[in-house]
DNA sequence: CCCTGCCTGCTG
DNA sequence: CAGCAGGCAGGG
């Protein structure tokens, strides 16, 4: 589920609540949510530490303590919530951080699609899902020539490029979407067919599309508590994901679904030609 | 490169 | 009831 502007809206409302707390205790009702290391090892480092800070990478959250680096990734369905320990416990909950406030870190997932990770805070990263990770959406690198050279005689779809978190980070089903509607590039165009106009276009909107929807997912951590973590998305902002056969908010045509990738995919017939 | 597995809940 | 969902890892 959430892609890089949802999870910058977690770190966002998480942080401040977390930063400068003690982690108490720490329950796993579900050891196989914890990659590594085995769940015993992962509670037993956390106790005792405090909490330093909070940081976003791609679609991957770290929590910072002293001695330790908790990564975590929601996948499709996980959500993070800091609520009172007496709070209405959510089915699905199989992460719990007791802190030294009353108030406890919970991590939710209905299909337990995500998965946590402790390192020694001067570890080197072992994950592999980091390791891989290409440049935030908002780094300079990210230039046309970049995506000149990333996307050079690749014949698969431009927005299966899109996803490819070694390219990009952060990019998901729907803003990759939204990107490709917004560069007028058609999503099945061959990635390294597209010119070198189309690239700069593609350069240019991933960090105004990403950075929109950042700015139009904000949100007060009480909205946040109660919408469980997840209803913060503000889909009445997405032009076309979920509008499939509905009117395309440009120029009118009927926006098409299909399934590109293996993914489901929205785009208009009429403002993204394709070229190949 | 493509394919499958991982899970539950919702929609048609 | 089958099919699908905003993601990724691992294997062939």
């Amino acid at each position: 589920m959430p892609e890089l502007p949802e999870v910058e809206t977690v770190k966002g409302v998480v942080n401040p609540q977390i930063t400068g707390r003690t982690i108490l205790s720490v329950t796993v009702n579900h050891p196989q949510v914890i990659a590594a290391p085995e769940m015993e090892e992962f509670c037993r480092k956390l106790n005792g530490q405090q909490i330093t800070g909070m940081q976003r990478r791609g679609k991957f959250l770290t929590i910072l303590t002293e001695n330790c680096r908790v990564t975590l990734h929601l996948r499709m369905t996980g959500s993070l919530l800091v609520t009172p320990v007496d709070y209405k416990m959510a089915k699905h909950t199989h992460v719990i951080m007791r802190l030294d406030n009353g108030m406890e870190i919970r991590f939710i997932d209905s299909r337990r699609f995500g998965r946590f990770w402790l390192l020694d805070a001067d570890e080197e990263d072992t994950i592999t899902g980091i390791r891989k990770l290409g440049p935030e959406p908002f780094d300079d690198v990210l230039t046309a020539r970049y995506l000149q050279e990333k996307f050079a005689g690749k014949k698969k779809a431009v927005k299966e490029c899109l996803l490819d978190q070694s390219i990009i980070a952060g990019i998901g089903n729907i803003y990759a979407d939204e990107i490709l509607f917004r560069a007028g590039i058609h999503p099945q165009s061959q990635a390294g067919s597209l010119s070198l106009e189309e690239l700069a276009k593609l350069a240019e909107v991933v960090p105004q599309t990403l950075s929109y929807y950042i700015e139009k997912n904000q949100i007060s951590p009480e909205d946040y508590l109660a919408g469980g973590g997840w209803d913060y998305r503000n889909t009445p902002y997405l032009r076309i994901y979920g509008h499939g056969g509905e009117p395309c908010p440009a120029c009118g045509m009927i926006l098409e679904k299909k399934v590109i990738g293996g993914r489901g995919s929205v785009f208009c017939p009429g403002c993204q030609k394709r070229g190949n």
